[in-house]
DNA sequence: AATAAAACATACTAATATGTATGTTATTTA
DNA sequence: TAAATAACATACATATTAGTATGTTTTATT
């Protein structure tokens, strides 16, 4: 194989597990051989790619979990064009919820929880790295917002930028809740909620 | 010292520590020798008085963060019959924030991190434990919104559990992407946006 | 006062981790 | 095709940690 082909698809395979596992133990408690188990490679191998955990760690939320929130939250917003805005928006908020796997429901956020584990704890960059994901989705939506109010869909009283953090706050804080719980409840009643808030700033 | 005295305030001692470098470092990432080096005490100390840290882990959120979501949310409900129930909601959800210090706002909340840290990963004990305490908290919130609804002070068409359980995800939600943040940005827009939403669902 | 037991301290074992150093094999390049 | 380098594997040094075993001191009991 040529080696810049390889040496490209170790790399995708070592931050695929390093994402996998960290979402399922936690970042703290996933160690390099964890990860290097799972992809049939030494540890001579990872150290090879990467400097060290705290490397792959940033790399995981660079290329998986950023991308991970632009397709599931960010991109769906992208042809609000042509739809209801709070049609969109309750649609972004509930139907992805209503499709998590079994195990989707247990873990979580993966970016919501490395947020509660690691937000301050590590060193300041994983800080900047998350604070960026969250602002990247929490600008987007905003601008959906404005736009519904442009449309005369949403209120003209409401505050945009407020209303989108309550939405993203409530999402990540629901989804953490979960996690606890072994049944759907609060997750229909998020949804319910979110239906009813949803209307009252509707026009 | 008498010994069942002594006993006691060693345990409580032990119990303090364990939740103040839990809160700091995560429940993972703190080990027996940290915490024994913050009582002044030693190793075997801490395995006279428990077992693991796993018993430690569990006690701390029985003897320490219960209370805590008690007194904090709990409690300040609690004499609602005097008071008008949406400014009391408001109140609980949004004065708490406004004091919080800096080390609150930078280490979030101690039940949210572990219930986003170890909610799903540990042995099922600390699931247990950590959902009943949201549980009691939705509980005691929703009774407080029905009788909101009886005194009509709120709409009479909303769902009571579903309110309390937005409620209690966003502001466990907010206070954990805080952590990521320097500013009080998303506090502000939080607070905003619960403002309204209370205003939403009051007659 | 003597004995027992609780409350610790110290020393140690075993397991596991990170990161490095140094091999070996595959690929590239001159 | 030979030298160089990248892509790994293996072995190792070091550190850390959980938990235990066994001390010593303090308090309680008889």
């Amino acid at each position: 194989m040529r080696q810049d082909l390889k040496s490209k698809a170790t790399k995708e395979l070592i931050i695929q597990k390093s994402f996998e596992i960290f979402y399922e133990k936690g970042y703290n408690s996933t160690n390099i051989p964890d990860i290097m188990k799972e992809t049939n490679l030494s540890k001579g191998a990872f150290y090879h790619h990467f400097k060290n955990k705290c490397d792959i760690g940033k790399i995981v939320i660079n290329k998986i979990i950023k991308k991970r929130i632009y397709d599931g939250f960010i991109s769906p917003l992208k042809d609000y064009e042509n739809k209801n805005i709070p049609e969109l928006i309750l649609y972004v908020f509930t139907q992805r919820i209503k499709n998590y796997s079994e195990k989707e429901k247990q873990l979580g956020c993966p970016a919501n929880n490395l947020i509660n584990e690691i937000g301050c704890t590590q060193e300041n960059d994983f800080r900047v790295l998350l604070s960026g994901l969250i602002s990247d989705w929490n600008e987007s939506l905003t601008k959906v917002i404005k736009e519904g109010v442009r449309k005369k869909e949403l209120h003209s009283n409401i505050n945009p930028k407020a209303i989108s953090t309550l939405l993203i706050g409530s999402f990540e804080g629901i989804r953490g809740i979960r996690k606890v719980y072994d049944d759907d409840v609060i997750f229909q009643d998020y949804i319910s909620s979110i239906k009813y808030y949803i209307k009252s700033i509707s026009t």
